[in-house]
DNA sequence: GTCTATATACGGATAGAC
DNA sequence: GTCTATCCGTATATAGAC
């Protein structure tokens, strides 16, 4: 009762401070992020963000590792999931990607840019490096081209076009705005419309 | 005489200074570059850098004008070719870029970073804004599209899909190399391969 | 042009009062 | 738990000798 009854109108300190991190971290990386703008954008002192998680470093890598969690997991459930058939998969990666992207479009950036500099962490998020190679989705795939249903083709070439595809967007958005794309708006309605289109250009690039 | 004549074996100062930093500042951002390491990389003192580049930030808006207009060049003289059919031009990017930046592979992510902090610097770059969109490359899109000869597509979502397809593996590649690439020689090969299978995948999807 | 030494500022972190 | 004040290392930049 005490502590937790504010806790759905007010956010914790610790959760302030945490919102504050993400965003800036997101959007400026780790060494463009000064502990202070984190502490000003979260209405806290300086001293108590060292109070809550004992350096900038540590509150980084809970906001890396929460931040590829939540990128990985929904990909892997998504690649495992034994119930649904190849072209599903497609259509729910396009859909619940482009859903969530929308929402937190700087995700990619900052994971790809940090994801070079400490290529470590990617392995303490996923227990293992192989889980896309032997996903059910690749030997969905795998079967097809036994099965005369599709052209040969390299899962990675694969990988690359439907990740490409639906995360190249989000990646190079800033140029996009400069270069031809009006407005947010407009990017937000080109990028509901890919929801529908990419799994159609896979399925055609795959029968040719 | 006096100091070209070692020009071809020496680099000069001002150019050991510039390589080291295009290096570091591709590799790791304004922020995550120290001035130090820049003038320790190049062999000379941390004095020099000042005195032929004024400051850090002097330095960088170099690097990176330079970065964006070498990027943009080579986009605008392909879209713009007025003597190479619409198929051409797919090839010659797809073959083109995918060699630069084997190349130079940490150039994507640079300007793509770097662009969402300052986008001021591309309008330094770019002279027109509507480059792209008024290019004969999409003028040639739109005519097939007109004559019926490929499916209706926004052209954005066509720009998209094109660089996607070829910028889109030089970005995540150090998240490649943890997923399922296992060797830097092993994505070469991939790379070297999308430049032929680009241009059939793009030309599958515009007859969908 | 190139170096050493130093000024100056800034950013991360802590001490200690409340 | 939260604040103010402060310490200390480090990064940029410059002064001045050679």
């Amino acid at each position: 009762m005490e502590k937790n009854a504010s806790k759905k109108l007010d956010k914790s300190t610790e959760e302030k401070i945490k919102s504050a991190a993400r965003l800036l971290f997101q959007q400026k990386g780790f060494a463009g992020t000064k502990t202070r703008d984190i502490a000003e954008a979260a209405g806290i002192n300086l001293a108590l963000l060292n109070y809550y998680f004992r350096s900038k470093e540590k509150l980084f890598e809970l906001i890396m590792k929460e931040s590829l969690g939540g990128f990985f997991s929904v990909l892997k459930n998504i690649f495992n999931d034994p119930n649904s058939t190849f072209e599903e998969k497609i259509e729910q990666l396009a859909d619940t990607y482009i859903s969530n992207l929308l929402l937190n479009p700087d995700i990619p950036t900052f994971i790809l840019s940090e994801v070079r500099n400490n290529p470590e962490t990617l392995l303490a998020v996923m227990n293992s490096k192989t889980f896309m190679i032997e996903s059910v989705f690749l030997a969905q795939l795998q079967e097809k081209i036994k099965q005369g249903e599709c052209q040969p083709i390299h899962p990675m070439h694969f990988l690359m076009n439907l990740l490409g595809m639906t995360v190249f967007p989000f990646v190079s958005k800033p140029m996009l705005l400069h270069l031809g794309i009006k407005s947010e708006s407009d990017f937000t309605a080109l990028l509901e419309e890919r929801k529908k289109l990419i799994p159609i250009w896979i399925k055609a690039m795959l029968k040719t």
